[in-house]
DNA sequence: AGCACGCCGACT
DNA sequence: GTCGGCGTGCTC
């Protein structure tokens, strides 16, 4: 028997692997295995069981050991992983990696062994006394304990020499348990019946081996950990009572912790009219039983959440289970508390705030059946529910659900392929759908279903311009309008709550030098380093990288440092200043560093413990604030100048969604919106609430230049660590592309089935193509930000009406042709990019 | 991605 | 003479 397995490298290939006879009936399909990997091991997947192997049987391994007793990925999870790891272009086993908690999740260790023990007296020569007199001592020593004991360069040396064919050492690599295995706890077992009653009473009561026989005796079993409330040194007793035989220490797996307690039960709501008609075509299309695709369109506050409450429902009444995606940062407390309070423990979360142990605790509860409703962000896409039935994503434009590291998928897009795959029903949620998702309902991949009104029925908010360009200013404070603090003062003294948004933190937006115009950048990326003030330090957004902020010009030496730009740091600082009363909360990714932090504000921010929030787009995601009143984008302009042709979607997107923050309790709301282009499509789009003028306006702009969703695209990234290296190897790779890309152009392809296709109109669809090039080349073009962790980037656009014919090319000249990059180049594929800096 | 192998310059 | 730089190629 042959197993094929892939491994988490970044090869688009899987390695065959010879299945030992002991281990033929563990092996299946699906099944996490440890497999021997060049010189070292390494944890894969099984992803197929075959009679038979392509590779000449001398070069076959035999796998070492399965991880899993039951095969994690079923067999659904196999296909469609391989399914992204095609589309993405990305290797399968980076998927399988992303695809479980703590990704594949194996630890190994090596131990160093001498090849013949006791050593030859010359094997040591070149080590220093302590350490020569560790590794003689014993047969074998692990890794850990060598580096322990010896960091010096010398023993390094010695080391490599001695492992070396010839050398005295071999290096043995060792499966050290996978992080998935359950944790373990030490238990003291009652052992053989006598337990001596009649030994002599000391004065001070009972001796510590009679507590420990004595809890013994009444319980029979107790862990170690128990003990030590009791006793010093339980370990030392336990031992000894051992080794009497009276006790026996075990190792048992712990308890799992207690699950939190479900919510108060709550009833589900009665839908109003428009939720009942959204439901009710829902629930016609699970009844159907196969796929089918809803865009569910509902401004904030319309209800979106109690149609998914009211479809899970349905969904399990129909036998099968439920997956609900989230973006990344909303996942709050609030959602996940609404669903448990309707299902109880048929609710998994998984999400990457979870400890890891909670994260396999749920997953597990997924696998096995005991969970069949999953809440998740991106990675939930890939949770094992059985008889999928309904997926859906709320938020879907959220573009945190595109993962900008390998795999780089698109959790939404993933989305709707698996239920596509799974005949499930997919439904999209977002007040502000995405191009893309508003093109699938032009050509009838999905069907549009409309909340208009709030449930509350209160009037979406007026939204009122503040032209930066021409408004006077609030004296001595140019940041603000005197409006914006007049009608902020207004809010204020009627005690209502207000958001200052402004989409930058830090305290401003670059250190420059008032003499010479210098802008101090980050020592490894080509942008402008952003002054935290709480912090002291001048920081990079995209590295670690800090420096303080410098006394005198490192360029021409003036002491002439002025920070220049708004951040939230400095709106926070100058509203302390004009409302020295308020209390005042800033919300931004410095304040929310720690885990938790998100909830306790929230909770802050309803019991009315602040009157002015400041923040940035963490605040416009998925939360209810009963008191707030007054929204004002501090500088609506930020998000509008990034050369990027999605910026006016993000803009309106986000100014929409922050619009809708504003008076969902009982007083009605307004909102404010400072910037220097009152006339701008994305914002007079906002003042009318107006998603449709928007959507039309920008999907006109995006057919005339045939950007997404009228074309599919692929991003592909060089980067090296000389600039003339990047665009060298670039223009190389561009050329080889292009030649690719018009030998294709009228070659055979297969038309692929199943692809749902998020965007461009030819996906899977077959002929009806023009002749000539239909996978356009772009570039190489150096990056906006050309450098960045110290490497210089040039990017490469490959476009065309359909994702297949980009794989075409990408395969002909990737992996067919092997273009090669050098160690130290890379070259990276983004499928559907939304990162184009 | 690692990690070996292999082929050229500056040091004990 | 060797240590070590990184280009090249392979991993079932």
């Amino acid at each position: 028997m042959i197993a094929e397995v892939a491994l988490n490298l970044p090869l688009r290939r899987t390695f065959d692997y010879r299945v030992p006879e002991e281990h033929a009936g563990a092996i299946r399909p699906g099944c996490r295995v440890i497999v021997p990997f060049g010189n070292r091991l390494k944890a894969g997947v099984a992803v197929a069981l075959k009679e038979s192997s392509e590779v000449p049987s001398g070069k076959l391994k035999a796998l070492q050991r399965p991880i899993d007793l039951a095969p994690a990925f079923p067999p659904e999870l196999i296909a469609f992983t391989q399914w992204i790891a095609d589309y993405y272009f990305c290797a399968w086993g980076e998927v399988l990696e992303a695809a479980l908690p703590g990704g594949l999740g194996a630890r190994f260790r090596t131990r160093y062994r001498w090849r013949e023990f006791p050593p030859p007296p010359g094997a040591l020569k070149g080590l220093e006394k302590e350490t020569a007199a560790l590794v003689s001592e014993q047969p074998s020593w692990s890794d850990a304990q060598w580096l322990r004991r010896a960091g010096a360069p010398e023993a390094r040396r010695w080391l490599a020499r001695q492992l070396k064919p010839g050398g005295a050492l071999e290096a043995v690599h060792e499966y050290a348990g996978a992080k998935s295995d359950p944790v373990m706890e030490r238990w003291v077992l009652a052992a053989g019946k006598s337990i001596p009653g009649k030994k002599r009473r000391r004065a001070g009561g009972e001796t510590q081996k009679e507590t420990v026989l004595r809890v013994l005796g009444e319980e029979g079993a107790v862990p170690m950990a128990r003990l030590k409330a009791l006793i010093k040194d339980p370990g030392r007793v336990v031992r000894q009572l051992a080794a009497d035989g009276l006790a026996v220490i075990e190792e048992r797996p712990a308890a799992p912790g207690e699950p939190s307690p479900a919510p108060a039960e709550e009833p589900f709501l009665e839908l109003n009219a428009e939720q009942q008609a959204a439901y009710s075509t829902l629930q016609g299309a699970l009844a159907g039983g196969g796929y089918k695709g809803f865009l569910l369109e509902g401004v904030t506050g319309s209800g979106k959440t109690e149609v998914y409450l009211h479809a899970v429902r349905e969904t399990l009444a129909l036998g099968r289970g439920a997956l609900l995606l989230v973006p990344e940062i909303a996942l709050t407390e609030a959602i996940v508390n609404r669903f448990r309070a309707r299902f109880g423990n048929r609710v998994a979360v998984l999400h990457s705030a979870l400890a890891e142990r909670e994260r396999f605790e749920a997953w597990n509860r997924v696998r096995d059946g005991r969970a069949n409703i999953v809440i998740g962000a991106r990675s939930a896409v890939f949770a094992p529910v059985e008889r999928l039935g309904l997926v859906i994503v709320d938020e879907e434009h959220d573009t945190s659900y595109k993962q900008d590291e390998n795999p780089r998928y698109n959790g939404r897009d993933a989305a709707l392929t698996r239920a596509f795959r799974a005949g499930a029903v997919a439904l999209l949620g977002s007040a502000t759908p995405s191009l893309e998702s508003e093109r699938n309902v032009e050509l009838g991949k999905l069907t549009r279903l409309r909340l208009t009104r709030r449930v509350s029925d209160r009037p979406l908010p007026p939204v009122e311009m503040l032209d930066l360009r021409v408004l006077p200013r609030q004296p001595g404070c140019a940041m603000f309008t005197k409006r914006l603090i007049e009608t902020l003062r207004e809010t204020l003294l009627r005690k209502e709550q207000a958001i200052l948004f402004l989409n930058r933190r830090g305290y401003g937006a670059l250190a420059r030098c008032t003499s010479c115009e210098e802008t101090l950048l980050c020592a490894h990326c080509s942008i402008s380093l952003t002054y935290h003030r709480a912090e002291g330090f001048l920081l990079c957004h995209r590295c670690e990288y800090r420096r303080p902020l410098p006394e005198r010009c490192p360029a021409c030496d003036a002491p002439a440092m002025e920070v220049v730009g708004l951040g939230t740091e400095r709106i926070e600082q100058e509203a302390a200043k004009i409302f020295p009363s308020a209390r005042i909360l800033r919300m931004d990714s410095d304040t929310l560093r720690r885990r938790g932090e998100l909830e306790r504000m929230m909770k802050a921010i309803r019991e009315r413990r602040y009157d002015i929030i400041i923040g940035t787009q963490v605040l416009s995601k998925g939360h209810d604030f009963p008191h707030i009143t007054l929204v004002a984008a501090v500088l609506a302009d930020i998000s509008l100048n990034l050369p990027d042709y999605r910026a006016p979607e993000r803009t309106f997107q986000i100014l929409t969604q922050m619009a809708g923050r504003a008076g969902r309790g009982d007083q009605p709301g307004r909102v404010l919106i400072q910037t220097y282009n009152p006339d701008h499509y994305s914002l007079v789009h906002v003042t009318g609430h107006d998603n449709r003028a928007f959507t039309k306006a920008e999907m006109a702009i995006r057919a005339e230049h045939g950007s997404p969703p009228f074309s599919c695209q692929a991003l592909v990234w060089v980067s090296a660590l000389e600039p003339a290296r990047a665009q060298a190897l670039a223009g190389q790779l561009a050329g080889r592309l292009r030649v690719a890309a018009e030998s294709g152009a009228f070659g055979n392809r297969g038309a692929e089935s199943g692809a749902i296709g998020n965007r461009g109109a030819g996906e899977g669809a077959g002929g009806n193509r023009a002749a000539g090039k239909t996978v356009r080349v772009l570039g190489a073009a150096e990056a906006p930000i050309r450098k960045l962790h110290g490497r210089y980037r040039w990017m490469i656009l490959l476009s065309a009406p359909s994702a297949a014919e980009i794989r075409r090319v990408l395969r002909a000249v990737l992996d067919r042709d092997g273009f090669k990059a050098g160690p130290r180049d890379r070259i990276v594929v983004d499928m559907d990019p939304y990162n184009l800096l």
